[in-house]
DNA sequence: CACGATATTGCACGTTTATGCATGTTTTAA
DNA sequence: TTAAAACATGCATAAACGTGCAATATCGTG
């Protein structure tokens, strides 16, 4: 592990815990107590935190639980994005849904595959500009701001003209009664349609999803053919999942900060 | 392996894993520590990466400010899409093209008018997220990175199926002879097609433009209805467009900086 | 083809940086 | 007050670094 990434992880840490015990960093990255003190006190020095007897708090402690939840929040979508593009092989077209956690997955397509990419989010569109070897391939319709999503009949009936290999869906509930469902009718009808126009579809689902029920239902959870989730999803709901037939997938060991 | 390859691979891998060790790279590709700190060092002074002891990492957040700071249209561009936005009354619907000066445009459309666009540009439906009063709609295609706008037969298609009151055309030239040109051959259909479903078709012509031709010709300058020009635009010019039949849209009088 | 100019690469060498340990000091909590 | 934990500092070692140089390959030109 670099230096700087080190110092990287320790503000992680201090974003998500909100707090860090240099003795416990320590041994975690198998590294003297001499080692990560140094660094509390550069990072201390230009600013990054604040530092106390036994290691350091952020600056501002006010904000420091909302920062904490927004972290979390997000690492955990990120770490689902990226396990969900690492399913994409090269060649392959996939559909791409709308959504922040559909948008990490996006970033982290590696920009030198070549795939194609269908999408009715412009949000999807506008991050693969820099993926030149991506081809995407917009469905365009009414926006739907609160997703940043296309839909409507337009979006349907251009949905109906295509088929790819992957949908990888993001909804707000997945629930093994009630099912895979999300805020607005409008984007249920997409989701589906588009669910039918893929070989697979795979639902990405961060922890706040899990045991959820909103109000429009897309489909039944074992219409589903994989499900991506957080590393902190109950080890029975996983076994609850695998059941229904679903691939369950979560990410695989600690890459690094 | 060319020297260039390597530095293309280094960069792809820093897109991939987010991170480089010198060191691990050098023995993965069968070659020196140096050559590898070398090309780190030329890469980091081109800006491509953050060069840190051991390796390497992604440009930091606060650089990517910087270089997005850098891609802000150029004052005349800013001065047009003002001027653009001043002639979209409340109710109107438009169609907005892709590229800077039509997004610039976008940008200024005031935040509390109700108006519906329709763009081809997911950039431009970006750009319209926060304007809640504005319905957006937007046609879907192939996604042409150059400009950032869809194209091909999906896009004509769609666009057939609609009706504006003004069409905000961008284009790389501006020619009296020549007429309305732009760079590639897709996108000059496209506008030529939104241009027929629009009442009104407007040009937005920053000064680079004025003169030149570019290799596909969207229409004759006169089938235009108005045009958009820079202060900087020589008067006989202006003359002898308003000649041709077309309304010239200057900005008035110093609105400050 | 011949020639010099230029670029690339690995090695040698001295310098800087990162890290862990020893030592003495400060803080914390009982 | 006192002992343990945490700390700062100096130092030694190893890794990573930059620079200059020489060997080699590539390019451009005549």
């Amino acid at each position: 592990m670099l230096t700087e990434e080190r110092k990287t992880f320790l503000l992680d840490t201090l974003a998500i815990d909100g707090r860090i015990e240099a003795k416990a960093v320590a041994k975690e990255l198998g590294l003297s107590d001499d080692t990560i003190r140094r660094d509390l006190r550069e990072l201390a020095a230009a600013g990054k935190l604040q530092r106390v007897h036994g290691g350091a708090l952020p600056t501002s402690p006010a904000d420091a639980d909302l920062n904490a939840r927004k972290a979390i929040a997000s690492k955990s979508k990120q770490e689902i994005g990226k396990t969900a593009a690492s399913l994409i092989k090269p060649g392959q077209v996939v559909i791409i849904d709308g959504g922040t956690t559909a948008l990490e997955l996006t970033k982290n397509i590696p920009k030198n595959q070549e795939n194609t990419v269908i999408t009715h989010s412009p949000t999807v569109a506008v991050a693969l500009a820099a993926h030149v070897k991506t081809k995407v391939i917009m469905i365009g319709g009414t926006l739907f701001r609160h997703s940043m999503v296309n839909v409507g009949a337009a979006t349907v009936e251009a949905a109906s003209r295509i088929r790819a290999d992957f949908f990888f869906m993001g909804v707000t509930g997945v629930d093994i009664n009630a099912g895979l469902s999300t805020g607005d009718m409008e984007e249920a009808h997409i989701k589906r349609a588009l669910s039918q126009r893929a070989a697979e579809t795979v639902v990405m689902a961060s922890s706040e999803k899990i045991g959820v029920a909103s109000t429009y239902v897309v489909m039944p959870l074992e219409q589903a053919s994989g499900i991506v989730l957080g590393q902190n999803t109950p080890m029975q709901l996983r076994k609850d999942i695998k059941k229904l037939g679903l691939e369950v997938f979560v990410k695989k060991h600690n890459d690094g900060a």
